[in-house]
RNA sequence: CGGGCCGUAGUAUACCGGUAGUACGUCUGCUUUGGGAGCAGAUAGACCGAGUUCGAUUCUCGGCGGCCCGACCA
């Protein structure tokens, strides 16, 4: 196992067990390990990263463990989906993975969902694994909906799904088990609804930007839902989805719903956009997030009506909105690293500061200072050499580096992509230097 | 789900129808320490099953598992 020390806010606001006490700081070892090559099974870019630096492990394909480096990523990843759906009035709530048969059959899921893990009690009760939950919320929707007073209003949760997917592949990007921030929100008619939807837009745009990532609004088909659907992608190589991007204006469109005519046209390299002309390239994209106008879809089913300002039974207008949180972390891993490891951005990074000590120095009373300010520090007090020591930082890829030697002192460096600036500093300057 | 490639220590690999070897890791000890240190010792491996064979990790078949391409992706 990597020993290395550690102590730090989690993404929740929480603080570790192990800081409360300085006299405990030094006590616990960080529970993952880095390995020198990736597994010869790993094709996919951010898998081999996440593998090598101990951010997750696999258990089968599709399926990982998220170890405390890569939970605390996706920890802070979820906390600015938290406050971006917290402000536009999304209540979170939890709903049960394990679900009865009888809401899958009620909307035809139940045979018409591929990917749909079923089981069976040892009583013979059948169950559904949660992929999404529409057949969950509405039902539930029923129970406090009645009345037009009652609406709007949207309910998230951040939960584990299950998908049974032919072929998991690309690392994080498309497993049998996953984590996914699902909002639904509820309206009386289709205007109230399409204003939530621009809202919901808008926010997922902040949460991306957020994040570190540019993702592009494009069209989509929807498949099964209305027509009225738009995904988030994130342009990269390691993307799954192929998107008709314009070079000039904001156009861009999935594969999925563009006319042949107009593939041969951007295949041909003439590819012009409909909106302003310009040249439309075909780029690799990974689906983020998605956004859909259910409109009545489940609500007929399940019947889910309040009554108007004249006493008349409605049906009730939805909306739902996904984001893909452990894709996102496999998407960072994907986009922020380098040649010799991962580049967090700020925002997301595990710790804030990745403190080493070389050459038989001690670092503890820097450590004690920073963590004293509230700052994460991952504090690397190994008696090992100092290049094995700088390997392993470069490869997990936390944004500043302080670095204490019994020649120069603690020097700050800051890890940008594949530039890196260092300066000596006083000790007491680092903690003004380092928070945000 | 169709097609392809592949399963040897924790990781990467070698050889072989007849005692499975190397590197890194890990553990012990000593010496080291600004870019994956040295020495000494130790630890740890043939996916499962059937068949062929005197003998199978090696060959054949089946299963299971992994990766890639395609289809699918609510």
């Amino acid at each position: 196992m990597l020993q290395i020390s550690f102590c730090g806010k989690l993404g929740a606001g929480l603080i570790s067990p192990f800081c409360d006490k300085l006299s405990l700081m030094l006590q616990s070892k960080l529970f993952t390990k880095t390995l020198r090559e990736a597994p010869k099974d790993e094709e996919a870019l951010n898998a081999k990263l996440l593998l090598r630096a101990g951010f997750v492990d696999k258990l089968m394909a599709g399926v990982y463990t998220f170890l405390p480096l890569g939970l605390r990523v996706l920890n802070k990843i979820e906390t600015v989906i938290r406050e971006e759906m917290n402000a536009i009035g999304g209540q979170e709530v939890l709903m049960p993975a394990l679900q009865p048969k009888e809401n899958w059959e009620a909307t035809g899921r139940w045979n018409s969902f591929e990917a749909l893990y079923k089981t069976t009690s040892r009583f013979g009760g059948e169950y559904a694994l949660g992929p999404t939950h529409e057949e969950i919320i509405v039902p539930l929707g029923k129970k406090f909906i009645f009345s037009y007073k009652d609406l709007p209003f949207a309910a998230y949760q951040i939960q584990t799904k299950f998908r049974d997917e032919k072929r998991p592949k690309g690392g994080l990007l498309r497993g049998r088990e996953f984590k996914m921030k699902d909002l639904y929100s509820f309206h009386t008619d289709p205007e109230d609804l399409l204003k939530y939807y621009a809202k919901a837009l808008a926010a997922y745009k902040k949460i991306f930007k957020r994040l570190g990532l540019k993702a592009l609004v494009v069209e989509a088909s929807g498949g099964t839902f209305s027509k009225y659907s738009h995904e988030f992608q994130v342009l990269s190589p390691g993307g799954e989805d192929l998107i008709y991007v314009c070079s000039k204006c904001d156009f861009a469109k999935n594969k999925e719903i563009v006319d042949e005519a107009f593939v041969r046209a951007a295949e041909a390299g003439k590819g012009s956009c409909p909106n302003c002309g310009g040249k439309v390239t075909a780029e690799n994209g990974i689906e983020v997030g998605n956004i859909f106008q259910l409109n009545t879809k489940y609500s007929d089913p399940f019947a889910l009506k309040y009554k108007d300002e004249k006493g008349e039974e409605k049906i009730v207008y939805m909306g739902c909105y996904g984001i893909g949180v452990s894709r996102l972390l496999g998407t960072i891993a994907e986009i922020y690293n380098d040649e010799k490891g991962l580049v967090w951005p700020k925002p997301v990074a595990p710790f804030a500061v990745h403190l080493l000590e070389l050459n038989g120095a001690s670092a503890k009373k820097i450590y004690a200072e920073l963590t004293k300010a509230g700052i994460e520090v991952l504090y690397d007090d190994r008696k090992i050499s100092a290049g094995a020591k700088l390997n392993d930082s470069d490869l997990l890829g936390i944004p500043y580096r302080i670095i204490v030697s019994p020649k120069t002192g603690a020097r700050v460096e800051f890890k940008e992509r594949s530039k890196k600036t260092a300066k000596l500093v006083n000790p007491k300057q680092l903690v003004k230097l380092v928070r945000p």
